[in-house]
DNA sequence: CAGTGAGCGAGCTTCCGCTTGACTT
């Protein structure tokens, strides 16, 4: 009997599917990529027509050697990796290392499927085809680039800014959207203006909460206290009525099931999760075979599971939360490479109430339930309601006013039965009993005082889905590149929100006057056009990097000599200097901040920067201070370490 | 659970995207 090897990415992906196939099929997985460019150099021989100088990866060694090993005894090897650009170049790669090391090579095949299930790997089987050249161009022509983006501009802010700094098509553009944002921030200047709130009463309601909305049929605008006390004096007076009673039936369809973005956007908003946080615990849940695999960016869902949660809903819910056919979801952008499904649990009858999901760590069971309810509900009925607008007229004196309240009520819950919106919505009171015309009287005017707001900063959820919407990054690499940019110190977190440090301002403007190209947004767009027509065979993967290489080298070359060498501001703390008496000032190292003297170079006085918590030490009765980790996140220690060795990643009692 | 703090000073630092284990404070 001839056995056969198959090698996907993913040893979870190998088992499940070692349940489809007979033993003579011997399943491997390859851990992801496991040939790269080098990471200690360029690794392009540009003069050589880009040539990459691809190398096995170190840590791979292990798992290569069983790949090669189980070659050995099969006569065909059947490459099954993702059928996306990443899955292509990793098949690429595999059937290299097959070639490269073996004395006779079995014969080498590759399938893709885009659901796991029997019938989807029989057919795979049937028709395997051959690796696809153009798609592995592709996926070489965007590493190619990153490296020269990457290995070019970090070298550049070694020498211009300072050393172990980095810049990338993906990280630099992520500091700028926060950049940009803190400039907003910075410029805004809060306005003044008022609300007035009016409470009614009608023949048979209290009518409360109605909002000024219109004076003398424009906009309300009241900028001052004594502008509101002018309109307050004919607002008392005048007489009301309901000017207009608005009755309407409304439906909502569900939100589609999650996928990695917004699995890390609910979890951060519901639960303060951060990216990283939520993909651990995904992860778990992964392994633990309690749901599909958690990269992904497709909305899809399995025929087989979409039939078992229609079952499901049925049987728990009734045929009236069951919708005609399956609700069908697709993206928007055409960047979605489809490889996987959606992100559902593996077994719809597994509920976020039952016992094995009560067994799991409070944080896999909160994930787990976000993930069962979205699925679920994606695949109920819509939901249904009716929306009520009152608008109260007011007249005094050839003046007129205008108040409204908005209202609703389910008439069916449908989906939101299982609802895990972001905030709670409460039904909002109906008035059944007002007519159009009806007089009413008013009770009392509540006027308030507000201002303007600044814009947000973002959180991990806001900036995960500015990216996704700008179609920078990828699903496995949000959650690493909030980290990356926090480790290098561009930005630092500040309650649960990136706030931009004075080394991500001096890097972000050096890069935005001398690299404008690569830190335009659609930078990336535009890359992906162009790997999309190297795809498919429309264009050559080196006329691409030829294209990028012709404007990027002169003008590295010519920043290198004509830039200056970029000053980071500092902060002042209003003490003097006990060396030389100068200015002290916060700086930022590669650990983070730390205290410093302005006359740098010329005096060198430094001084650890703490947060002090005003704690004692429960070992030797020190100061409990705040310390960061490389990677900036808090922690607690002992202001007398190297003495007292006491850290505490929690605060203290 | 998250992936830490110093000492010399010479050599090193860096990208994005695909995948999981390291092994203790």
């Amino acid at each position: 009997m001839s056995k056969k090897l198959i090698v996907v990415e993913s040893p979870t992906k190998a088992r499940t599917l070692g349940r489809f196939l007979p033993n003579s099929f011997q399943i491997l997985a390859s851990y992801g990529h496991i040939r790269d460019l080098p990471a200690k150099k360029l690794g392009i021989l540009v003069s050589q027509n880009f040539q990459p100088q691809y190398e096995y990866l170190e840590d791979k060694k292990k798992i290569i050697d069983s790949l090669l090993s189980a070659a050995r005894e099969v006569e065909e090897i059947i490459l099954a990796t993702d059928p996306d650009r990443e899955g292509e170049a990793i098949a690429f790669h595999l059937d290299y290392l097959f070639h490269d090391k073996l004395k006779k090579v079995p014969q080498v095949k590759r399938i893709t499927f885009h659901e796991i299930t029997q019938e989807a790997i029989k057919k795979a089987l049937r028709h395997p085809g051959r690796i696809d050249g153009n798609l592995v161009q592709a996926q070489q022509a965007r590493r190619l680039l990153d490296r020269l983006v990457g290995y070019k501009l970090s070298p550049l802010l070694w020498y211009k800014v300072r050393r172990g700094l980095s810049a990338g098509r993906v990280q630099s553009v992520v500091v700028r959207l926060i950049y940009e944002r803190e400039k907003e921030i910075q410029a805004f200047k809060p306005q003044e203006y008022w609300q007035v709130q009016a409470r009614f009463l009608g023949e048979k309601e209290l009518l409360d909460k109605f909002e000024l909305v219109k004076i003398n049929a424009g906009k309300v605008k009241i900028h001052s206290k004594a502008e509101l006390e002018k309109l307050l004096k004919w607002l008392e007076k005048s007489s009301y009525h309901i000017a207009s009673l608005k009755r309407q039936k409304i439906t909502s369809h569900p939100a589609p099931p999650l996928i990695t973005s917004t699995l890390q956007q609910l979890a951060s908003i519901k639960y303060g999760f951060n990216a990283s946080r939520t993909m651990r615990t995904a992860q778990a849940l992964y392994e633990k075979g309690l749901i599909t695999y958690h990269r992904t960016d497709s909305f899809n869902l399995a025929e087989l599971s979409l039939k078992e949660m229609r079952q499901f809903i049925k049987n728990n819910y009734g045929d009236e939360y069951l919708p005609p056919r399956p609700n069908i979801y697709r993206r928007k952008s055409k960047l979605a490479q489809e490889a996987h499904e959606a992100i559902r649990p593996t077994k719809v009858e597994i509920k976020p109430q039952s016992s094995q999901v009560r067994s799991l760590s409070r944080d896999e069971g909160k994930i787990y339930e976000l993930i069962w309810k979205r699925s679920l509900a994606s695949q109920m009925a819509d939901w249904q309601g009716e929306r009520l607008v009152v608008e109260i007229g007011g007249k005094k004196e050839g003046n007129t006013a205008l108040f409204r309240r908005r209202g609703w009520r389910t008439l069916f819950s449908g989906w939101r039965q299982l609802s895990v919106s972001e905030k709670e919505d409460k039904e909002l009171p109906f008035f059944k009993h007002l007519k159009e015309g009806e007089s009413v009287s008013l009770k009392k005017l509540i006027p308030e005082q507000k201002f303007t707001l600044p814009p947000k900063r973002y959180t991990d959820a806001s900036l995960i889905k500015k990216l996704e919407e700008m179609g920078i990054g990828r699903p496995s690499t949000y959650a690493p590149i909030l980290s990356k940019i926090r480790e290098r110190r561009y930005v630092e977190k500040e309650e649960k929100k990136f706030k931009l440090t004075n080394l991500g301002k001096a890097v972000t403007e050096f890069l935005l006057r001398y690299f404008p190209k690569v830190m335009d947004y659609n930078f990336t767009a535009r890359m992906e056009d162009s790997l999309d027509a190297i795809a498919q065979g429309e264009k050559k993967w080196v006329r691409l990097i030829a294209d990028f290489w012709k404007w990027f080298e002169p003008l590295l070359g010519e920043v290198k000599t004509k830039a200056e060498r970029v000053k980071i501001e500092v902060e002042k703390i209003g003490e003097k200097c006990p060396k030389c008496g100068g200015e002290l000032v916060i700086r930022i190292g590669k650990y983070g901040k730390f205290i410093s003297c302005s006359n740098y170079p010329k005096c060198n006085y430094t001084r650890e920067y703490v947060e002090k918590t005003g704690l004692k030490c429960s070992e030797c009765g020190g100061e409990v201070i705040i310390r960061r980790t490389r990677k900036g996140r808090r922690y607690y220690a002992c202001s007398n370490y190297p003495k007292c060795k006491w850290m505490s990643w929690r605060k203290p009692r």
